[in-house]
DNA sequence: ACGCTTTACTGAAACGCCGCAGCAGTGGTC
DNA sequence: GACCACTGCTGCGGCGTTTCAGTAAAGCGT
């Protein structure tokens, strides 16, 4: 019955069981770490009858000083603030708890941020990192010069490429092909760009698609039907569409940096009395959780965060378990996903 | 110049330091923890100095052996699925780095999950515990037998009221009968209400809320009007929604149980021809990131997450720092926010 | 009765850091 | 010149595990 209470207010440790269970501190050890084969079941019983009634349980940290391995890893967000990573964050602890791995969490607003981060991930010696980040152009990297002891990196979306670590990313330009390709097939020849932030490789990667797009389908390329105001303002977005549905001819469609984007485009369409999708096409990037439940639902590029955060767990206990030597970069596809918000020209 | 590298494969420890600066380790470790004023200037310069060489960097699992603390705190995401937590995290992670905590993140999918979370989170020794949960009604509850040497807990919305632990709730009844005075002012009479899930004690709380707003301005209480159909297909919730519109008379507004569920409702809104908010009324609860995007913009009900996470994590401070002993259990009020997707009835 | 293997367990040395008692040396006080 | 306080440092005993060499006893074949 009842657990008996230990009379010291600490908490119970090895020699405690070892001393109530009449073995030595080693067989509890083995108890703990399942070498039940190295005793008789009384004994086996016995102690774990012991930890049981001394409510025992083990300290990870001690067994991380003597093991040298923590079974955490760290996950930093670097400048990452769409709800979108929600989902990615709770697939990668999933993958990574099931390989019995926790998540030692940093969040980064910046390159500073982030360095710093992977040096207390360091310092708590966790047995991998992931870094997350959206693809921030930069020109120097901390990262070249790591410590060689530092435990395995994998790189998701990060606009610099190391030869050394393992890598995944997304490119954005085939799918903005695709999207153009879908609306050109639905008749539609004037398409606008609202581009995202400057410094950062996707608006790039963007462009390069908007731009091969138009020309492998014909279409007229105008520099007037890009707007990029790097807007961080929501009234700026709003201006910016508006100059966009001034231009003559007026575009049919409009392929904004985010559905967050997207949304403010969708708004100010209706606005002024246009009708998505029978007046104008709109189409996003992202597939936040709430564009399917925009009306009209949001079309939009769906970008693989779940499955590269899944992915980069997997990377990372590979070599964790130094089952893979060799450098890894992936390149995850990014979706077209058609909803509502995409229709044909109207004649 | 350059960094010295060391002849062997390990990692720097005390010990070298302490050899190569020609001191203690003692002085080492005093200097470590920025006991500068036990030493000779000299002295510090040169154990830094030694220190940068040799590219050290402290293993904090040792320290934390020794200290008995391991400066992280441990934060349980309970059933938490919409995306609006992660502010709510980046908050947590945010207000605990400022204090020198790092944030071990366990997500939990149901109770079970949640108890072997609190279980790890123990063996690692995490110095606190803050558990966000959805506020699931629960019979029994596992932390009523918690270890007496357990670190300070805090629960954020956690249905189940324990006096041992401090707390965090919030209470959207309030909240809903502001929105149904909002609603009764603007000349509504006809309110219908999509419940959410009936586990919870949110749904619950708007339930009350629902009843009592009606009450207080007399507006008729109709069971019917009342959708619970505990809707997680998004296909029931469109069915619901038409039901509530077969009524007779009319809803005019319709209070949804979160954003999610209110953009369904102005999409199904807008598919049978019905304008929002000139023919009806729609408000959410939640107050996620892109409910503003929304077109019209979706008025709702704000949850206070990200201050309940602040806080969450300045009680756990003041509790780990021993700057209190008593129990405190917070109340945050819910926001009432207004935006286009509420009007006037128009008679 | 003799070696040999196997089984079941023990003892002690790590793991890298902290913290405290202690110890020389210096300078000041009466 | 005995006493004390102060400064700047050292030595050592933990912290709670793991791990490995070692050992006593039992089993086994001959």
């Amino acid at each position: 019955m009842g657990r008996r209470d230990r009379p010291t207010g600490r908490r119970a440790t090895i020699a405690d069981i070892a001393r109530d269970a009449g073995v030595s501190a080693s067989t509890v050890s083995n108890v703990l770490n399942g070498r039940s084969n190295m005793m008789t079941e009384e004994t086996l019983l016995r102690v774990q009858r012991v930890m049981a009634d001394l409510d025992y349980r083990p300290s990870s940290v001690a067994a991380s000083l003597a093991t040298r391995r923590t079974a955490s890893i760290g996950v930093i967000l670097s400048e990452i603030e769409t709800p979108l990573f929600l989902q990615a964050l709770q697939a990668v602890e999933t993958t990574a708890r099931q390989a019995g791995y926790n998540i030692l969490l940093c969040n980064a607003r910046n390159i500073d941020d982030e360095h710093a981060a992977v040096n207390v991930l360091l310092d708590k010696e966790v047995d991998g990192i992931l870094l997350f980040s959206t693809s921030v152009l930069l020109e120097s990297d901390y990262l070249a010069d790591l410590s060689p002891w530092a435990p395995p990196l994998v790189l998701i979306n990060r606009a610099v490429l190391h030869t050394r670590f393992d890598q995944i990313n997304w490119d954005s330009t085939d799918a903005m092909i695709e999207a153009i390709a879908y609306l050109a097939g639905l008749g539609h020849r004037h398409l606008a760009h609202l581009t995202g932030q400057a410094h950062r490789r996707s608006t790039l990667e963007r462009l390069e698609g908007y731009r091969v797009g138009l020309e492998r389908h014909g279409l007229p390329y105008r520099p007037e039907a890009i707007s990029s105001g790097d807007p961080l303002e929501r009234h700026e977005w709003e201006r910016n569409i508006l100059e966009l549905l001034a231009l003559n001819p007026r575009p049919t469609a409009i392929l904004a940096a985010g559905d967050t984007c997207a949304a403010v485009t969708i708004r100010t369409l209706h606005r002024v009395g246009l009708r998505v999708p029978q007046d104008i096409s709109v189409i996003g990037v992202d597939d936040q959780p709430m564009s399917v439940y925009l009306s009209p639902s949001l079309s939009t590029i769906r970008l693989p965060v779940v499955q590269a955060g899944k992915l980069g767990v997997e990377m990372l206990l590979e070599r964790m378990a130094r089952r893979r030597d060799s450098v890894q970069q992936l390149n995850l596809p990014c979706e077209l996903v058609v909803r509502e918000s995409i229709g044909p020209v109207s004649s």
